[in-house]
DNA sequence: ACTCTGACTCCAGACGCG
DNA sequence: TGAGTCAGAGT
DNA sequence: CGCGTCC
C-alpha cells in the first residue's frame, strides 16, 4: 500500500516540505485517522510473550480494541481530537493489489502450519503476523468502542485515505494522520506522520505539506499525481526500469504521462500490457468521498474539555 | 557512473514497575 | 508492509 | 531504561 519511495524522494528533493514538530503544537487540533490501518497495525503489534494476540476468555481478539482505546484516551489527553474513517469498497483498479495480498496471506498461512508442526515458536510468530486480516468484526467492534468513548467515525464509500483527504482539504479538520504516503496523492493539504503518544516514542512528528511538495518538484497536482503512478501505486503497474530518478526527470521533461508514452523507447521501458494509468490518475484526483460538509467530526469529543 | 531490481534483513503498541 | 542494505544487471 | 503485562 502507498506510493513506493515517495518518502525518499520529498525528502531529497523537497526537505523544506517536512517539519518536524512538538505534540504541543497540535493542541486543540482535529486530525482524520485511517482506522483500517489503525487496526491492522494494532493485530500485528499487540500481542503477548508467545506471539499470540491478546484475547478474551472464548478466544476473541482484543488486541485491536486495547490499541484503538490507550492511542484514543492518550490524543484527547494531548488535545488532539480523532476523527477515525473506515474503509468502504475498494475500487475495482485494486482488486490486482488484493489479489497479491491474500495470495501472501495464503502462503503465510501454509508456512505457519509447517512451523506449528515442526514447533518452531520464532517461525510461527513471524507468520502468525503475515496472515494478519482486518475484518468487518474487527471494525465493527472497533465502531462500537469508539461510539461509547464519544469520539466521532466516519464510513467511507470508498478509500479511507482519499476520505481523509477530503476531511482535510475541506477543513473539517487540520490533517490527515497515515503511514501512508497516498494520501498525499489523495491531496491533502496536510499529512502527519508518526503521530503516536507512547512514553518512549522514539520519532517526532513529521509534518509534510503538499503544497511545499509540489513547489519543490516544481509540478502541478496532476504532475504530482502521474509521478506517484510512475512510482508505483496500489491500482496499476508502473513501467520496469522507471525508478525514482527517472520518474521525476520524465515528468518534469515531459508534463504527462501521454507524453512519456509517446516518446519513451518501448525497447528499453515496455510499457505495461492495458495500462490503466489514467483510470488510476483519475482515482487519485477525483476519488469516491463522502462530502465532507455532511460530516460531524466532533462527536462529543467536547465533553471531554470541559 | 548512475540507476533500477530483487533478495535479504528487521520491524511493527502502550503501560508501568523496578 | 515498509524501510534499509546489498549484489548484480542494465542504461 | 529494560522488561513483563495488558486479555
Amino acid at each position: 500500500m502507498g506510493i513506493k519511495g515517495l518518502t525518499k524522494v520529498i525528502g531529497d528533493r523537497c526537505p523544506n516540505a517536512i517539519k518536524s514538530n512538538e505534540i504541543k503544537n497540535y493542541f486543540g487540533r482535529k486530525v482524520a485517522i485511517d482506522a483500517s490501518m489503525s487496526i491492522y497495525q494494532f493485530l500485528i503489534a499487540v500481542r503477548q510473550q508467545d506471539g499470540q494476540q491478546l484475547t478474551t476468555e472464548s478466544g476473541e481478539t482484543t488486541s485491536h480494541l486495547m490499541g484503538i482505546f490507550y492511542r484514543t484516551i492518550r490524543m484527547v489527553e494531548n488535545g488532539i481530537k480523532p476523527c477515525y474513517v473506515f474503509d468502504g469498497k475498494p475500487p475495482k483498479l485494486k482488486s490486482g493489489e488484493l489479489a497479491k495480498r491474500l495470495e501472501r496471506r495464503k502462503e503465510a498461512s501454509k508456512s505457519l502450519e509447517e512451523a506449528e508442526e515442526l514447533g518452531e515458536t520464532v517461525d510461527i510468530d513471524k507468520f502468525s503476523r503475515r496472515t494478519v486480516k482486518v475484518t468487518s468484526e474487527h471494525n465493527d467492534e472497533c465502531k462500537k468502542l469508539l461510539s461509547l468513548m464519544g469520539i466521532p467515525y466516519v464510513e467511507a464509500p470508498c478509500e479511507a485515505e482519499a476520505q481523509c483527504a477530503a476531511l482535510a482539504r475541506d477543513k473539517k479538520v487540520y490533517a490527515a494522520a497515515s503511514e501512508d504516503m497516498d494520501t498525499l496523492t489523495f491531496s491533502t493539504p496536510v499529512l502527519l506522520r508518526h503521530l503516536t503518544f507512547s512514553e518512549a516514542r522514539k520519532l517526532p512528528i513529521g509534518e509534510i505539506h503538499l503544497n511545499k511538495v509540489l513547489e519543490g518538484l516544481n509540478f502541478t497536482m496532476e504532475q504530482f499525481v502521474d509521478l506517484c503512478i510512475l512510482l508505483g501505486c496500489d491500482y496499476c503497474d508502473s513501467i520496469k526500469g522507471i525508478g525514482p530518478q527517472r520518474a521525476v526527470e520524465l515528468i518534469d521533461k515531459h508534463k504527462s504521462l501521454e507524453e512519456i508514452i509517446r516518446t519513451l523507447d518501448p525497447k528499453k521501458y515496455p510499457i505495461p500490457d492495458d495500462w490503466m494509468y489514467n483510470e488510476a490518475r483519475q482515482l487519485f484526483l477525483n476519488p469516491e468521498v463522502l462530502d465532507p460538509k455532511d460530516i460531524d467530526v466532533n462527536g462529543f469529543i467536547l465533553l471531554y474539555f470541559h
